[in-house]
DNA sequence: CCTTGACTTAAAGCGAACTTCAAGTTGTAC
DNA sequence: GTACAACTTGAAGTTCGCTTTAAGTCAAGG
């Protein structure tokens, strides 16, 4: 009788299956604000179908290198009320460009200074560029700047 | 009288002034096995001056992207008995390059599927090539493969 | 000799993004 | 109506690369 409503809205299994997002995950993104869901009259999640795009954004973003919170400020900046278009996607999506475009400058700048470094004995000096990211933390970006040892205290 | 000694042997104060890095972190490192030291009579590390080289090794190898494991077991594979020579050094830099070159395509193709992908709807779908990241786990490598969600699991 | 800064240790903490666990509840297919 | 998969929760655990803390000991200049 209300098999209408199973259509609409997905239970956090069917958004994992469909999504490859494990349902442990799921349930943080919904802590953290990135993802939100109805109850069922017993308390279980229930997913409305444009939380699968939400989910494809988030991970696709997080490849490019965005943290949770920032993903989820871009989120935020949706429209509320009605279901994002594809022109909403599509203004997000297109901030990674710049981002990408930068990733991939760094790293090539690395390489060419990897070619004219090795073995000229610099490697040991604070003044060698490969030595020295002055703008690693920056464009690296993302996931681990800590990783890099890059705290505030460096900057 | 033993002057001579504390040209050859520095302290983890210093090495953490000439390479930039904090002296807990060369502790860990030590523990870690990337570096080692021999002791003072008071107990007080005292480091040989190649030191410095390998730990600005690591830190390069970092910006490449190594974990400290691969960079341990990198560190490893140098002779031992005798200090490392420039083509030491040399030849596991030039193990960087394929892996630079890598994480440069690996974007590249992250900016062209971008701009094909935006807006076309597909960003929901698992066949699409910007959400599906059969090589990121390789590739984008390094630092945090556990941030982007690939656990053994799910290789 | 004494002060002071540099050093020592083990253990705990951090931050990001989750996962795992335990102990129970819900939903559904037969 | 019952079995069983899927779901619920909060809390604790995991990984990586460190940093911080506490409670001291060591080394060097005056």
């Amino acid at each position: 009788m209300i098999s209408y409503v199973s259509e609409v809205l997905i239970s956090i299994g069917e958004v994992a299956d469909r999504t490859g997002v494990a349902t442990s995950a799921l349930r943080f993104y919904e802590r953290e604000g990135l993802v939100r869901a109805v109850r069922s009259e017993g308390g279980q999640r229930r997913f409305h179908r444009d939380s699968l795009r939400r989910v494809a954004f988030i991970r696709v973003a997080q490849r490019v290198g965005l943290t949770l919170e920032e993903i989820r400020d871009a989120l935020d900046s949706l429209p509320q009320g009605r279901t994002p278009t594809k022109a909403d996607w599509e203004r997000l999506s297109r901030a990674w460009r710049p981002r990408l475009d930068e990733q991939i400058a760094v790293l090539q700048r690395m390489r060419d200074e990897l070619s004219s470094c090795i073995g000229c004995g610099c490697l040991s000096l604070r003044a060698c560029a490969l030595y020295n990211p002055e703008d690693a933390a920056a464009s690296l970006g993302s996931g681990p700047r800590y990783l890099l040892g890059n705290t505030p205290a460096d900057l």
